[in-house]
DNA sequence: CCATGGCTTTAACACGTGTTAGCTCTCATT
DNA sequence: AATGAGAGCTAACACGTGTTAAAGCCATGG
C-alpha cells in the first residue's frame, strides 16, 4: 500500500503549504502566485501523481457536479443511445453520470432516484417506465418542490419547473407514410406500437394525418393490432393480406416488427419491395443490414438535450421549463423500393 | 428553497444529539439506544424528509461504494448488455455505477479513468476499445501497484492481480459449426470477423476446431474475409457462391453479418434454410425477429461476474486473480433449418 | 529611517457526517 | 444508603479539500 498522497503530501515536498497547492491547482487568477512556485508544485503534484480527492472537493464546495439518470434498462437499445448522448454532453461540461435501473418499476425508480440524490446529484434525468409513467411525474414535481431539477424523457409533463424531451414521432410516421405516398402507394398499411405508451399513439397519430391530408379513405382495416407472441404477427399479416383489397405497403411502427415482417413475407415467397414495401421505425442495428427503409429515433440527440436542459437549469434555477421536441430522419434504404434519399421531419421546436 | 434538511435539524427536532441520530440511522446494534428514541428518529427523519448526505459520509468513511466502468461507447448493444449486468450486481451490493466513454481512445479513456479514480471509485471496469487493448492492459497494472483493483473485460491479461472475464467465444462458434454438422451440412463457411481482436479470432478458431475434430478437411476457400462497406460482403457471397463446390451453410461472426447475407441470399432467389442455411453470434434483437439461429453472447452475465469479482477483492486486496470464460449457449431457431432446442458450451471455469 | 503598498503566503474555519471516549443518570445489589 | 454496572446520551475529533482574512516580505518613496 502506496502512502496517501494528500495535498498536503504535495505542499510538504513542494515547500509551500497547502492552500497555496490549492491556489495553484485550482488555478486561480484572482490570487497573485510565483510563477516558480506555480511550476515547482505542478512538477512536484504530477510526480506524486496527485489526485486530488473529488469527494472532499464535493462536500466543502456543495457541489458534486454529477448528473443522475434513472433508465428501464440500459440493454435497451434506444437506452443505450440515449445514455451516450447524456454521457457527452456530461463530458463537455465536465460532469459524471451516476446511472440507476428501474426496470420499469415505480417503487424501484423511486428508490433508485432516492440514492441518487443521496449522493446528491445536481439534475435527474428520468425515462420512466411503460407502467410508472403518472407516478413518475408526481415524484418529479416533489423533487422540484426540493428545489431539484429533473428532466422527463420520452413522455410530456405539465409541470413549469420540468423540462421534457421527446422525439417528433408522429412527424416521423407522418413523413414516412408521405413517402410511400409518393413512391404510388394507396393501400398502407399500419402495424400498430403499443397503444399505451406515448410513442405508439403519435406513431399512428401521425399514419392517420398524413393519410388524412392526402384526401384518400381511411381503411380501419389497414391498422393492425396483434397479440405479442410471434404467432400473433403472422396472424394478423395473413388477415391483412388477405383483404379484398390488400396493402402493397407495410408500415410497422418498429424495425423489430418490420424485420419480422420482412422474413414472414419472404416465407410466403413474396419479393420485398417488388411485391410488398416494408418499412420499420427506430433505425437499430440490424435496420442497414436488412437495408430496410426506416426513421431514425433522435435518442442520442434527446439524451443531449436532456442533459444540456439541466445545466442551463443547474446554472440558473428559476429558468422556466420547455418541452422539445426532437426531429427524426426519414432513412430511405431498400425495402421501400426508391432510391436513396432522405429528409428531415418538422424542426426542432417547443412541444405543447 | 427548502430549509437545509441536515442530521443536525433531525436531531434538534426529535431533541437528542446529532450522534444519536447517526447512530439511529446507521442502525447500530453494539450501541444500546432506547425503544424509544429511536423511533422517534426515525419518525422524525421520515417527517422531514432527511436525506443523509452520501458525500459526507464517503469522505469520513474512506469508503464510496461506487464503481466505475469504462466503455467504447454505451450506444453499442453488447455494451448496454454488459453495463447492465454491472449494475444489478451493484444493487445487490449497495454500490452505486459511475460510467465513462472511452471510444476507444486509449487517451480519452486514461483521461476518463482518472476522473473516476478522484472521484474514489473503489474499483474499475474496463471494457477497452478495439485500439488500445494495449495500452489499457499497461494503465490497469499500474492501477494495480496503485491499490486500485481492476477487472479487464472481453481481453486476456497476465497480472496476476488483475482479473479478466470473456465469454467463450470458441466454444460457441465450435457449438454452432458441431450443430451444422449434425444437420448433415459438410461445406459450412465462416464470414470473420474482425481478426484484429480476439473474439474475431477466437469465433474463427472455433469454427477450426470443430471442423478438425469432425475429420473433415479443412477447405480455406470457405473461410470468408471481405472489406466492411456493405458492396464487400456482397462481393465475397458471390465468390463463395460460385466455388466448385459451394458451402450449403453460411456461419457469420455477429448478427448484423448474418442479416446481411440474410438479405442478399433472399434477394438471389435463394430459400433460407431450405437452399442456404445461416446462422450467427451474438442473439441481438433482430435475431429473433428474424428467427436467426445463433449464438448468445453471455454479456449480461459477463458485466455482473466482473462487478462480483471486483467485490470480492474489495474485501479481500490480497486475493489473486483469475480468468474467466462465460460459456455461450446455442439459439436453435429456423434459419438453420432444425427442430427448436438448446445446449450451452462447455461450463464456466478458469481460462488460460 | 519609517511608512506605504503590492505581491505572496499562511492560519483558521467550513462542509456534513461517522466514531470513540467519556459523561450522566437510573437501577439493582450488597 | 453507598456503590457498581450498565444504559443512554453528548462532546470532540477526523475525513481532505476550498476559501477568506490576515500576516509576512520586499521594495520604493518621503
Amino acid at each position: 500500500m502506496p502512502p496517501k498522497i494528500d495535498s498536503f503530501a504535495v505542499a510538504r515536498r513542494a515547500g509551500v503549504s497547502r492552500t497555496t497547492v490549492s491556489h495553484v491547482l485550482n488555478d486561480r487568477r484572482d490570487i497573485a502566485i510565483a510563477e516558480s512556485t506555480r511550476a515547482r508544485v505542478l512538477a512536484v503534484a504530477a510526480e506524486l501523481g496527485y489526485r486530488p480527492n473529488a469527494v472532499a472537493r464535493s462536500l466543502v464546495r456543495g457541489r458534486t457536479r454529477t448528473l443522475g439518470v434513472i433508465v428501464p434498462a440500459l440493454s435497451l437499445n434506444l437506452v443505450g443511445r440515449m445514455v451516450n448522448g447524456i454521457q457527452d454532453a456530461c463530458d463537455r461540461h465536465d460532469f459524471r453520470l451516476l446511472v440507476a435501473q428501474g426496470r420499469g418499476e415505480p417503487d424501484l425508480e423511486r428508490a433508485q432516484g432516492s440514492l441518487l440524490l443521496e449522493h446528491r446529484v445536481e439534475g435527474l434525468i428520468c425515462l420512466p417506465g411503460r407502467h410508472s409513467v403518472e407516478q413518475t411525474r408526481r415524484w418529479l414535481s416533489g423533487l422540484a418542490d426540493e428545489g431539484t431539477p429533473s428532466v422527463l424523457v420520452d413522455e410530456r409533463i405539465a409541470d413549469p419547473r420540468i423540462d421534457f424531451v421527446l422525439g417528433d414521432d408522429a412527424g416521423g410516421a407522418a413523413a414516412m407514410v408521405r413517402h410511400l405516398l409518393s413512391l404510388g402507394h394507396r393501400r398502407i398499411a399500419h402495424f400498430c406500437g403499443n397503444q399505451s405508451v406515448r410513442i405508439g399513439q403519435e406513431r399512428l397519430q401521425g399514419y392517420r394525418m398524413a393519410l388524412r391530408e392526402s384526401g384518400l379513405p381511411m381503411d380501419e382495416a389497414l391498422i393492425v393490432h396483434y397479440s405479442l407472441e410471434e404467432a400473433g404477427i403472422e396472424v394478423a399479416l395473413e388477415q391483412v393480406l388477405s383483404l379484398a383489397e390488400p396493402p402493397t405497403a407495410l408500415f410497422a411502427a418498429n424495425d423489430f416488427l418490420a424485420a419480422s415482417l420482412y422474413r414472414l413475407l419472404v416465407r410466403r415467397g413474396l419479393r420485398v419491395p417488388e411485391d410488398m414495401a416494408v418499412t420499420g421505425f427506430g433505425d437499430v442495428g440490424a435496420a442497414s443490414s436488412l437495408r430496410l427503409t426506416t426513421v431514425s429515433h433522435p435518442a442520442r440527440e434527446m439524451g443531449e438535450q436532456a442533459a444540456l436542459r439541466l445545466f442551463a437549469r443547474i446554472e440558473e434555477p428559476g429558468r422556466s421549463a420547455e418541452g422539445l421536441a426532437l426531429p427524426t430522419q426519414l432513412i430511405i434504404r431498400e425495402t421501400c423500393g426508391a432510391a436513396q434519399a432522405s429528409s428531415r421531419s418538422g424542426v426542432p421546436g417547443r412541444a405543447a
